[in-house]
DNA sequence: AAACCAAGTTTCACTATTTGGAACTAAATG
DNA sequence: CATTTAGTTCCAAATAGTGAAACTTGGTTT
């Protein structure tokens, strides 16, 4: 997965309008047409095209001044809405506050999306924070705590897949660089019900992380927290195991209710019908 | 503007699709096919196929035990970009956090997206009330602070603009429910430089509001300071008015640095005709 | 148990939209 | 002033979107 053209997404129009999305977003910074023009499939007009209706419908800004596209703000508003529904955030809030508390670290809660992990909320050791300054970020699974603890609670097909997506870039020297000694590792996290990252991904930086998980097990996401090798080592940071668990317990006994019911049980009629 | 269906937008099948996107948010939970059906005029098959592809790639996500849709994640990632590239929320963080330290007060920082209030960041009060607002949540414009210190400074084309498309609903017996009444308040803000909010949307919410503006006097957004009735009265608000007035000055500043070059000064020709 | 109903899904002929090569214009450069 | 580069418009060909209707599924009523 060199630095070539991206291929064109698959479902029509609209994939096409996402993949365009997903281009500017991936600068980083405004763009010019041009040089969205090099790294596209789409011929000139057409991703002219492209870009005129997403800045007409708020889903890129265009500089005018300096001729440049960057994602729009209806894409705030919109996600806005789907971190209240679809995340696990407001559910998790009180607990990630709570955890905060205790541990003075820094927390984190992540979902996996497409194969990586998407940070959903974090608490800083520090200061109180909102919301997307740090949430919406997404970051690497295979060398994360996060990422890891989600992909060992994967079912098999899932885990196949998100095994074969993974970079294996070497962050560090002890990052995992081989689909086998992640599936060790996975192995390992799922027979002890946490996944740690000794500075796989940074140098300084350990964590702990515990799944989130339905009673059904289907997996949910994960949390963390996350500590430097300056402050603390590994006991002090494993010592905050069971109650990192329990907090994770806490969120999927919550999340279950509220919204992944997973009922099916008896209780049957959820619709309930006049005449 | 009651509650008949929304008029297919404009721009194709793309428009259609944000179109979708904004039913399924509006709807503030999951929802089901057959409830999005009622209020979109697509028919049945075409609504669906929509779903699907949306679904497919990730702007949706869908629940198959509840058969229900929500925004997906996808849009979060997107969004985290947004927010990072065209909002003043990067540029703006140190100086709210500096502001909500010294006023202990709720802060805000918002922006205007079609002629409504979109927040774009917040610090909490020290005691905080419990309150409409966070960060991609939008609001109305002609009720609230920031709302009305961005509209007083537009240029008569986009004031014209946003005046009319404001809803005026009366949500509380102090809010302005006429354009008339609307404009008259904007003329006095744009003359003393700061917009007030006395209990307009919400009883007993009180704040205080300051345009962010380009030294070329363009309108890039507001930040304010919100208090309670209950604990403090307008004389000790608008006590913090310089404060936040050089706050935004500063965010002004910067941002015009950072983003909105508006250098080119007299280059002028935006059209200069050769020959 | 058979008939019924409602919600969701698939089909397919019809057509409106998208496509993209190429021509064009505007602005920047030598 | 000639030339290049960047951005914009055109239009015939082809693809992709449309939506009425038929179908499937799962649950409820008679």
């Amino acid at each position: 997965m060199g630095g070539d053209k991206t291929a064109v997404a698959g479902d029509g129009t609209i994939g096409k309008a996402c993949d365009v999305l997903d281009q500017v977003a991936a600068f980083e910074r405004p763009v010019r047409f041009a040089e969205l023009l090099d790294r596209s499939n789409f011929p000139k007009a057409t991703l002219y095209r492209f870009l005129q209706v997403l800045t007409n419908q708020g889903m890129l800004s265009y500089d005018p001044e300096r001729q440049t596209y960057a994602p729009g703000m209806r894409l705030v508003r919109l996600a806005h809405a789907a971190w209240t529904q679809s995340s696990l955030a407001p559910i998790a809030r009180p607990f990630l506050d709570a955890l905060s508390k205790d541990t003075g670290e820094t927390v984190h809660l992540a979902q996996l999306d497409s194969s990586q992990v998407l940070y959903v909320d974090k608490r800083n050791a520090a200061q109180p924070i909102e919301m997307y300054s740090q949430a919406g970020k997404v970051g690497p699974a295979y060398c994360t705590g996060v990422g890891k603890a989600m992909m060992a609670f994967l079912d098999e097909d899932s885990l196949n897949e998100a095994v074969s997506q993974q970079s294996y870039h070497r962050f560090t020297d002890k990052t995992l660089t081989s689909e086998a000694a992640l599936r060790a590792d996975l192995d390992l996290i799922r027979q002890r019900g946490y996944a740690i990252d000794d500075e796989e991904h940074e140098p300084g930086i350990i964590c702990v992380a515990c799944p989130v998980l339905t009673s059904g097990s289907r997996m949910l996401g994960a949390i963390s927290v996350t500590g430097s090798t300056e402050r603390m080592d590994f006991n002090q940071l494993e010592a905050w195991v069971p109650r990192v668990r329990r907090v994770a317990e806490q969120i999927g006994a919550e999340a279950q209710a509220w919204r992944f019911p997973e009922t099916r049980a008896k209780v049957s009629n959820d619709r309930m019908q006049a005449t």
